[in-house]
DNA sequence: TTCTAAACGAGACGGTACGTCCCGTCTTGTG
DNA sequence: CACAAGACGGGACGTACCGTCTCGTTTAGAA
């Protein structure tokens, strides 16, 4: 029903090319950036397939020809929109959390990374479809977390038994709770104040301290 | 033009009765319920006036007659279901942490719990009419964590400066990453796994050792 | 599904009115004469049910809970507008004669009773959903031509066991004939030719002669 | 544009073949076929130029290559199907009109044949490129029926002045009625019926008693 | 009791978007 | 060049919901 997702790469190349006329190669970076436009100017709610279809300069018929149906076509939108976060190596494992945290509260304050948010989670409970929209997070954003404990236990920073996914889970969640409370509780602490950001990896190192090879990080003052 | 929105409370009980046939008392309870079922059961896509209105029993005009939309009869529905979880006294910090922490993945796991906060996603993604709904996150879910937080510092466990925020978000925060993975990545741990619990629990108590009384806690052997 | 059609008179005489909002009795003309005007400018092929919904100030889906699709709707158009075919009494069945196909060949030149005929060649074709339709030509169409005859039996001009259906089979088949031909073929007669018409009862009352009481039509010069 | 239609023959033979893969020969014979079959099962509506290429085994491309649109394929396809009806002479008028009366219901009762006489009233009514349609259906059927009466004057039976063309029309016309009538009306007359077809044949005789040489035959009894 | 006002069920209504289907055009690769 | 395959822009189809409306019915206080 959907070649997109069918094909597999063998075929592609065993076949030189499939007979008929190919798919136009420009054509899906045209829709998918329609969507991406259509969903910043008017929400979710006001997200129309006939409206990509004329912004894009398409027919209808070709957007369900590549994706099913208006979710799908939104998440594959996002997911080309969605650079992985690799924070680069700074040097400390410090280092490396501040920066991951200053790129994923940016990442939760653009509008695009809400949404890309929005529709995992609505994946992750409808429970379909989910498993190509579950690669796009593990595998964009977990990898580039998780290589940031790599290179501390290259380093010598940390023991190789560190438990990387709590902390990385701890990281992304706490950071999710800031930016969905920030929009409209006026109370709530500007995730952009750089003090939240210390606070905050100070918390991670010292709660992962025993798998710290310097331990004196773990314990003493704020 | 909503009598329930307008009226105040004043001319209710003044007139004691109004005139006119009364609205019925259970209705309400009847229809909330049927909604966070639709919700749960279809999603929001899925969530229909007409479908709500069939599973209550009720006439559609009579959802319209007492919530003016759809979002704001969910946000209703979500209000009544979000009971406040509201962690007994177990006489220690660590006890409180490991009884909220397995409140909470019971909260997650039950699908009104998600459902809530699939919802709550939504309304602070959409940015609209959230104000309300905020009040019913904020009021509900986090004074019952803080003051958990107040029973430590009452029985000199805690320094009164201990950063509770910071804290209750990354317990919410890592518990719901832990519950939107569980579905469907196969190797993530079970959130209703006792051990994680206990390593969250640790983590949460080294990471913020400097405000315990009895440092001990914050060190030391995993 | 359609309660147009499922509905007896039983039931809505028995509970007087039934539940909910009536039909709008009105809409029901207009959409019809709205169906009949876009036909006749647009013809079959351009003929929209948005293009009738929108000249009837009519929503899209209050066509549909009446018809279940365009064929059905164009066919009550139709029905609506065909009024039967009842010639007056002339005093003489070669008058009668002379009158019906005169009528019968201005009903052909109207374009509705052209859709009307079409209509009814394809739903005899399809087998589908005749049921109806058959109703509506037959019982409008087939008792007028038959009364024609039994005004002659009583006058005393023809004998009861007179081959009408035949004799009406004949007069609709010709003049449908000539009708049919008549757009684009230059050549054919032109049924508004009186001659043709003289020339055609001419045929018919000789056909029957053997069951006219005055034997002397039947034969003899033309 | 359409080699079909502007080619003249001259080219053709002038150049013996033209450049380039030959045409398949066998390939117009399965495309019409596989139309007038389509369009037997489903009807106009559910004629579909995918269906007839899938069913021919053809390309969409090769379709449109030789008829420029959906009614000229079905125009072509119900000339190719339309073989005249050539009745032999039997010796008489009157054995002849029997003949062409079983030949014709037999070809009304022919999926075919009621196929090209639906294609036939569509093009009437919508009085669109009907002009081509028009020579099929009047060169192929209406001289071999003329020939009937012609032989009829040869042999001395009628005058050379016999209105052939009335009674003509009248036969197709009255067989068209009954055969349109049969599929749903169970009262009606079944055309397979012999004495139905010497009641008709005796109408038309003693309708033409004048120009018919012998004049008894257009008096007396049944 | 009778009257009146409101709540309630049912469902018709105008509107809008959905996802499907088909037309007629086009662009490939293969014979 | 003919042909099969099939992507493409366009547009109508019939379905599903939204939020509004108009009914007839029910339930109570007011007259």
């Amino acid at each position: 029903m959907c070649p997109r997702f069918d094909d597999d790469v063998q075929s592609q190349l065993e076949s030189s090319r499939r007979r008929g006329r190919p798919r136009d190669p420009e054509l899906e970076g045209r829709v998918l950036d329609a969507a991406v436009e259509e969903y910043a100017e008017r929400g979710w709610a006001g997200l129309t397939m006939d409206g990509v279809a004329r912004r894009a300069g398409v027919g209808k018929s070709t957007l369900y020809l590549r994706w099913p149906d208006k979710g799908t076509l939104l998440a594959a939108a996002v997911e080309a929109i969605a650079t992985p976060l690799a924070p680069s190596d700074t040097g400390s494992l410090r280092g490396d959390l501040e920066l991951l945290a200053r790129q994923l509260r940016a990442w939760y304050a653009d509008p695009r990374g809400w949404a890309v948010t929005r529709i995992w989670i609505d994946a992750a409970s409808s429970g379909q479809q989910v498993g190509h929209f579950v690669d796009v997070v593990n595998n964009h954003y977990r990898p580039a977390a998780l290589a940031l404990f790599e290179r501390a236990v290259e380093r010598g920073e940390a023991r190789a038994d560190v438990p990387a996914q709590l902390v990385v889970n701890s990281i992304y969640g706490v950071l999710f709770m800031y930016a969905s409370m920030r929009p409209w509780d006026e109370d709530a602490p500007d995730p952009d104040d750089e003090g939240l950001v210390q606070e905050l990896v100070g918390f991670w190192m010292r709660g992962m301290a025993p798998w710290l090879v310097n331990g004196a990080e773990g314990s003493g003052t704020v």
